[in-house]
DNA sequence: CGCATTTGACCGGCGC
DNA sequence: GCGCCGGTCAAATGCG
């Protein structure tokens, strides 16, 4: 009664940046690889629940709760058009968010990537004592990214199948269940537009792929693939060709004031257009976070 | 014909 | 206990 925290919230993560040049429904991966290829920046923050339960060290000296104020940072300042989901935890300061970069905006559209659905293990305890005592049910680590686009399924590499469709309440648009098509993969993922903003495109994973990429979405996003290493499994990232860039009015708005990891591209830009952005599989994360990411960041 | 999408029904969690 | 709501199922339908 008195917690009126509504547990299905689903809290900021993290900040990036990317270009406004990212064609429609390109995988993060892809977005970073392009990002940083394009020297147009950098990354603000990626922080992201499930990456932070599963690597928790590197978290240890730079995890803030996503509601605390934004630390300062160097990046364009980023806004978020309209309102946010009622599942986002806006936070205080979501006007003056910035990510580590000085370049203008220009060309850089607001981005803001989502965390969903943070419950707190305490919190849960009480809950559960207090309504159920069935054990909850585990949830997978689930991301939300907020997406300008017209399209509402993008494609990040994946297969996936529409199973269900649902009116929002409170909303006029409804949201939609998609599952990964994978052999045993799990992998679900919701989208619905954004109520303040129905340019925006909130898409929920969750889960972990449990096989490669096997899509090359319109020929410009491959997959590529490397021995197993950190973590083992079967590695796979998105690489995006600029070739086939066009201009595109697709970002991602990240509000979030959590900076957990930092980011900055440069001319020696760690994802080069013509060799592959490898990513060790990390699961899910691995669509979003290239590891030389995290390998920098914890360096920091 | 196989696969994807649509859509109403159903189920479970949660608040009151 | 009841009702609301989110999430899933599964039959029907569409499409290539």
């Amino acid at each position: 009664m008195e917690n009126k925290e509504d547990p299905q919230r689903e809290s900021l993560v993290g900040n990036s940046t990317f270009s406004d040049h990212i064609p429609a429904g390109f995988s993060l991966s892809s977005f970073f690889d392009m990002t940083c290829d394009a020297e147009k920046g950098s990354f603000g923050f990626i922080d992201v629940l499930g990456f932070q339960e599963n690597y928790p060290s590197f978290f240890d000296d730079q995890f803030q709760s996503p509601l605390e104020p934004p630390l300062p940072l160097l990046s364009p300042t980023l806004s978020v058009p309209g309102e946010v989901p009622e599942f986002v935890n806006t936070p205080a300061d979501s006007s003056s968010i910035s990510s580590s970069s000085n370049e203008a905006p220009n060309t850089w559209e607001q981005t803001k990537t989502v965390q969903e659905e943070h419950e707190q293990d305490q919190e849960n305890t009480n809950k559960q004592l207090k309504h159920k005592k069935k054990p909850k049910r585990e949830r997978k680590p689930r991301f939300a990214f907020l997406t300008k686009s017209e399209i509402d399924n993008l494609d990040d590499g994946y297969r996936w199948r529409k199973y269900g469709q649902k009116a929002v309440k409170n909303s006029p648009f409804p949201r939609s269940y998609y599952r990964c098509t994978g052999p045993g993969c799990g992998v679900k993922k919701r989208v619905e537009r954004c109520l303040g903003d129905p340019a925006t495109v909130v898409t929920t994973y969750e889960g972990t792929h449990t096989h490669s990429c096997l899509v090359t979405p319109r020929g410009n996003v491959r997959l590529v693939t490397e021995p197993a290493g950190f973590g083992g499994g079967g590695p796979s990232s998105l690489h995006y060709d600029h070739r086939h860039e066009q201009p595109y009015n697709s970002h991602i708005i990240n509000p979030s004031p959590s900076p957990c990891l930092s980011f900055t591209a440069n001319a020696n830009s760690s994802f080069p257009v013509d060799s592959p952005c490898l990513i060790r599989d990390c699961g899910l994360l691995q669509d979003m976070v290239p590891w030389q990411l995290r390998k920098v960041s914890k360096e920091q």
